[in-house]
DNA sequence: GTTTAGCACTCGAGGGGTAAGAGTGCTAAA
DNA sequence: TTTAGCACTCTTACCCCTCGAGTGCTAAAC
C-alpha cells in the first residue's frame, strides 16, 4: 500500500485537527476540511489504509482517528511549513532579552521563561559547558587571613567561586606572584584539557604547599566537570496541566515528579547527537517515563564553541512547527547574548 | 458555651484523624478512639457544641465533621505535642549536609530538597540577604583590556559578580592602588548602610571615572536591595498533588501556577515578622490564592546577623507539628553550615 | 477500478433512578 | 448529663437506557 497525495493530506488534516483540539478525528470533519471535494465514505477508505500502515490509531471502535507518533514522525520530517514566527512573537522574545543582564543564571533563567511562555509547554535549559575554553588568566585575591580566592579568566568570561587555604603569612605581594606563575603556566591552555607538563610545572613551583596546589587544580578542573541535573532551570511546569492529556491527576503527578527530579531530563540534555535540533516523539524515546510525550531540543553554541541545550516538553501533540522555529530563534539570540558577557 | 476537657479531647481526635486520612469524622469513630468511655450520642452533642463555636464544619448534613482553620489555629496554638522528630530523620536530614558544599546556591537546593522530602509537601527557601554585614575589603581584578572584576569581602563571606570597565591602559598596579584606596574608604561601613561621607570621598579620589564609579557602588548596593522572587528555590511541587485536596486538575493548576511564579511567595517570604517560626493557616492568610493551603515558614539566621525564610506549603491539615520541627531543625542546621562559608 | 450513498452496527457519554451506607439530630428515658 | 433508639438526609455507586458520533460493509454509480 502506497501513500498517495490525496491520503498524505488526509494525515496532515488529521494531525493538524487533533494538535488543535485533542479529540479524534472523524471523517466527516476531514471531508468538510476539504471541501467536499471527496465523500466522507472515500476518506473512511483512506483512513482505514491509514490505521494499516500505522499512522493512525482508534481509541475505539466509533470514535474518529487519533495520529499515531508514527505519523507525527513523518509530519515532523516532511510536512512542516516553511512559515515565520509572527513579528509580535520575535518581538516577545527579544523584549525578554532587551535589560542588561549580568549573569549566567539570569540568562537561563529568562531562556526557559520566554520558551515556556511562548509555546505554552514545559521548558528546560542545560547551561553551556566550558571544557574547550582557553584560560587566559590565573588570580589570586586574599580575602581573610589564610583564605585566597582563586579566579580564572577565560575565552568566554571568569569564575570565581572557590577560596583555598594559603600559609597564614602570605600578603598580597606574595599573591600576586603566584598568580603570575599560575598565568604564565595555564594561560593559553583549555579548561579541559591542560597538560600534565603544566600541572607539574606547578607543583614543582608550589612544592610545600600541597593543599592549596590541588584547591587551584579542583577550580579549574569544577568548570569542565560534566554539569550535574541541579544545573538544569525549568519553566512552565503548571502548563502541562492545561492539556487534556494530563487531566489524569495520576499522570500529571508521574509527569511532575520525574520532571522535578531532573534525572531523566539530565540524561537527554546531555545525550550529545550534534543536531541542531532533536525531536524526540512519544514511544520514540529510550525512556519509560517519557513515553508519553514528546520532546524537542536544540544545542546553541557560545563562540561556536561550547555548548548548552535548550529543550520543550509537551504532549505528542505539540505545535511541533512552532516549538522548533521558537528553540531555533532562541538558540541564535543565546548565542548572541552570551557572546561577550562577562560572568560571576 | 465554654471549651470542656472532653470538648477539647474529642476535637483534638477529629483533627489527628483528619490530618490522616483527609476524611471527615464521625461521632462513631471517635467514641472508638475514646475507648468508648463516653457513647457516639455524647459525642455527637459536643461535636454539634463545637460545630457552632466555629471549630467545626460540615461538608453535608450526612457527613462528618471536618476542622475549621480556626481549629487549626487552636491545635497549633495549644495542642502541639512536645515530641522529638525521630533519630532516622535526623540522621536524613543530616545527612543531606554531609559533603562539603561551597556555593549558596547549593545549600539552599539541598535545604528544600531535605525539606520536601521529609515533610512531603511543598518546600521553599529564601536565601539570606545581607544588608548589615560589614565589608572587609575591596579588590578589582583586571580581567582584560579595560575590565576589572569587583570583589567584595566581607563578614559573612565575598562576592564578585560583577565587571566594571576602566581605563584601558589601567595596568594591575594601578588596580591594586584603587583597591586600597576603595578598601580604606569601604572598611567597616555594613552594606546596607555606607556613609554618604564614604561615597563622596570615594567620588574625589576617583572623579573622571564616573562610569567605574558608578558600577562599583552598584555593584556594593546589589546584595543589599531587596531579593527577587527569582532567588526563591523550590522543591516538591509534585507532592502536592498526592493530597485528595488537589485532585481536581483545575485546583491543582492553580496552585502549581502561584507556586511557579512565586510573585505569591515572594511576598510571603519577604514579609518579616521576626518570628522564630510563623503559621499562617488557610483563609488567615491575607493572599487570596493560598487561602486553601497553610504555610509554615521559619527565619534562619547566619552569624546571628542577616538572614532567609526557610518555608512549607501544604494542605491546611497538615502535619504541622512534625513540619515546626523540621524548620526549626534545619534553620539551626543552616546556620550552622552557612557560619563559615566563603562563597562564589 | 474508484468513488459514493445507504445502512446496520458499535461504543462511549450522559441522564435518571435506585439502593446502600454513613452520619446526623431529635426525643425520651436512664 | 448521658445514652439508646429511630427517623431523616445526603452522597456514592451502580445500573440501565438513550443518544449521537463514527465506523465498516455492501451495492450501486461513475
Amino acid at each position: 500500500m502506497e501513500l498517495s497525495e490525496r491520503k498524505l493530506r488526509i494525515l496532515h488534516s488529521i494531525i493538524d485537527n487533533y494538535i488543535n483540539t485533542a479529540m479524534p478525528v472523524g471523517s466527516k470533519a476531514i471531508a468538510a476540511e476539504l471541501n467536499m471535494v471527496f465523500s466522507s465514505a472515500t476518506i473512511r477508505n483512506d483512513m482505514n489504509d491509514l490505521e494499516q500502515m500505522g499512522f493512525l490509531e482508534q481509541p475505539h471502535t466509533s470514535a474518529g482517528r487519533v495520529p499515531s507518533d508514527r505519523a507525527y514522525r513523518l509530519y515532523v520530517d516532511n510536512m512542516l511549513g516553511e512559515g515565520e514566527l509572527s513579528p509580535d512573537e520575535i518581538a516577545f522574545m527579544d523584549r525578554y532579552f532587551k535589560r542588561r543582564i549580568g549573569q549566567t543564571e539570569q540568562v537561563m533563567q529568562n531562556a526557559v521563561n520566554v520558551i515556556s511562555s511562548i509555546t505554552k509547554y514545559t521548558a528546560m535549559v542545560m547551561p553551556p559547558q566550558y571544557s574547550d575554553v582557553m584560560i587566559r588568566n590565573v588570580q589570586l585575591v586574599s580575602v581573610g587571613i589564610g583564605k585566597a580566592l582563586v579566579i580564572l579568566v577565560t575565552d568566554v568570561g571568569h569564575w570565581s567561586d572557590n577560596v583555598i587555604s594559603v600559609p597564614d603569612d602570605a600578603d598580597s605581594e606574595y599573591l600576586f606572584r603566584l598568580s603570575n606563575m599560575l598565568t604564565r603556566i595555564f594561560g593559553g591552555q583549555t579548561l579541559g584539557h591542560f597538560s600534565d607538563m603544566a600541572v607539574d610545572a606547578v607543583r614543582k613551583e608550589m612544592s610545600g604547599q600541597r593543599e592549596a596546589f590541588n584547591a587551584i587544580l579542583d577550580t579549574i578542573r569544577k568548570h569542565t566537570s560534566p554539569r550535574g541535573r541541579d544545573d538544569i532551570v525549568l519553566s512552565g511546569l503548571s502548563n502541562m496541566l492545561e492539556y487534556p492529556e494530563y487531566r489524569d491527576i495520576n499522570k500529571a503527578r508521574g509527569f511532575l515528579q520525574t520532571i522535578e527530579t531532573k534525572d531523566v531530563l539530565y540524561e537527554m540534555l546531555s545525550h550529545n547527537d550534534n543536531m541542531e535540533i532533536s525531536v524526540v516523539i512519544g514511544s520514540e524515546n529510550p525512556i519509560d517515563a517519557m513515553r508519553d510525550c514528546s520532546v524537542v531540543t536544540a544545542s546553541y553554541r557560545v563562540n561556536g564553541v561550547e555548548q548548552g541545550k535548550i529543550g520543550v516538553i509537551g504532549p505528542t501533540r505539540m505545535n511541533y512547527a512552532k516549538v522548533i522555529k521558537v528553540l531555533d530563534y532562541l538558540g541564535k539570540s543565546l548565542n548572541e547574548i552570551m557572546k561577550d558577557k562577562d560572568d560571576g
